[in-house]
DNA sequence: GAACAGTTATATCGCTCCGATACATCGGGC
DNA sequence: GCCCGATGTATCGGAGCGATATAACTGTTC
C-alpha cells in the first residue's frame, strides 16, 4: 500500500471541502494547526507536484467566487481533489496504525476528527495517549538518574518538559472520556466516512 | 561572521568537560534536552565531520586506520574541542541575539546557562517570553477569527495550543523573576543559582 | 494619478536533518 | 557454546526548511 506521507495527508484533507491555490493551502494549514507547523513553500511546492504526479490532486486553471471573468489572468493555480485523492483521503481516515499518533502525524489526524469514525477517534486518542506515557516515564527515569549530574538549569529544564507531557496527557485523558460518554448517548456525532 | 548552528553549538557544549564518543554523544544530548530532539546518526556524524573540517573539535584516542596492519582494535573515535573550538563556545555563549531564542535553539541554550553570564540568561530569557506573546496573539487572534469554520476538533486543537503556550510563558515568568531576585546578591557570572 | 507598501501568488536552490540500514565488537546470561 | 542487547561508526535517499526571486493585485496617502 502507497503509503501517505503527514504533509500529503494535510493536503488532502484540505482540499476535501473546496479548491485552494497553494498560498491558500499554506494559510489555512497555518491557521488551523497553529503558527507552529508552518509549512514552507520549499516543501508544499514539491509536495503538490508529487500528488498531481501521483493523480491524488489535479490542477485547474482558474476558479470561483469570479463575479466578472475578466481576461487579465495571472498563473494561479487551483488544486482539487480527484476521485482517486477522495478515495485516498478515506482511506487513510480510517488507518488507525501507530502512525496516527506520532508526534508529527498526530495534529494533523487530530484536525481531521470532524471527517473520522468515532471508533478510530477513540482508538488515536488512546494510542496518542500511551505513546506519551512511555516518554513519560522514560524522562522521569531520566531526572531520577540525574543525581550526581545536578546542573540546575537542566534539571528544570527536564522538569518542566516532564511537566508538559503530563499536561498534554490530562489534556487526551480529557477528550478520551469525552469520547466514551458520547458514543452512549448519539450514534456518533459527526459525519462518518461516506464511501 | 561563521554562524554556528544549533547542532554544532550543542556538541561543543557536551564537550565542554569531558571528550566523548560520537555514541555517546548522542546518549547525552538526548539525556539532557529530554527524548525529544534525539538527533540521528544522521545528523550527528556528517556534522562531526564538519566540525572537525572547521578546526573546533579533533579527533583523539585510538587511531585504527591502518589498513596494512592487523589492528584488531575497532575504530573508536573520542573527539575533544579544540582551542578555536573553546573560544568558539564561549563566543556563542556571550551572544544573546534573536537566534538563542529560536523555537529549535532555545532549549540548548537554556541547558547551557551554568556555563552563560547572567545578563546574558535573562536577555535570552525575555527574548524567548516576547517570541512566546507574539505567538500567542497570534493564536487567539486566530481563534476569534475562527467564529464561522467552527470545527469543534480543530478548535479544541487551537485552544490545547494556546494553552500550552501560555503555559510556557508562565514558565518563563517565574524563571526570570528567580534571575532578577538572584541578582542582587552576587554578581558572578558562571555560577548557577542553585535554588 | 502616482508613488508606495502590503498581500496574494508561484517557484527553485542549497543545505540540513531524519529514518533506515549495515556493519562490527563487547559483555553477560542461559 | 550461543544468542542478545548494548556500544560504536558510518552512509544513503529523500523530505523539509529558509532564503530568495519574481510579479501582479489592492489599498492608502498626498
Amino acid at each position: 500500500m502507497a503509503k501517505t506521507d503527514v504533509l500529503t495527508l494535510a493536503i488532502l484533507g484540505i482540499l476535501r471541502d473546496q479548491p485552494l491555490h497553494g498560498y491558500q493551502i499554506r494559510k489555512r494549514l497555518g491557521a488551523e494547526l497553529g503558527p507552529f507547523r508552518a509549512l514552507s513553500y520549499g516543501s508544499l511546492y514539491p509536495c503538490l507536484r508529487r500528488m498531481v504526479e501521483a493523480g491524488l490532486i489535479e490542477a485547474s486553471g482558474e476558479e470561483p467566487a469570479g463575479s466578472s471573468s475578466a481576461s487579465s489572468r495571472r498563473a494561479r493555480i487551483a488544486y482539487s481533489l480527484t476521485d482517486p485523492g477522495r478515495a485516498r483521503l478515506s482511506e487513510e481516515l480510517a488507518n488507525a496504525g501507530a502512525s496516527s499518533w506520532d508526534d508529527d502525524a498526530f495534529d494533523v489526524r487530530f484536525s481531521l476528527f470532524a471527517h473520522t469514525d468515532a471508533a478510530t477517534r477513540l482508538r488515536i486518542l488512546e494510542g496518542r495517549r500511551s505513546r506519551l506515557s512511555e516518554r513519560l516515564e522514560e524522562v522521569s527515569d531520566g531526572l531520577k538518574r540525574m543525581h550526581e549530574r545536578h546542573d540546575a538549569y537542566t534539571a528544570e529544564l527536564q522538569r518542566h518538559g516532564l511537566e508538559q507531557v503530563e499536561r498534554e496527557v490530562q489534556w487526551l485523558d480529557r477528550l478520551i472520556e469525552n469520547e466514551r460518554s458520547a458514543r452512549g448517548g448519539e450514534n456518533n456525532g459527526s459525519a462518518p466516512a461516506d464511501h
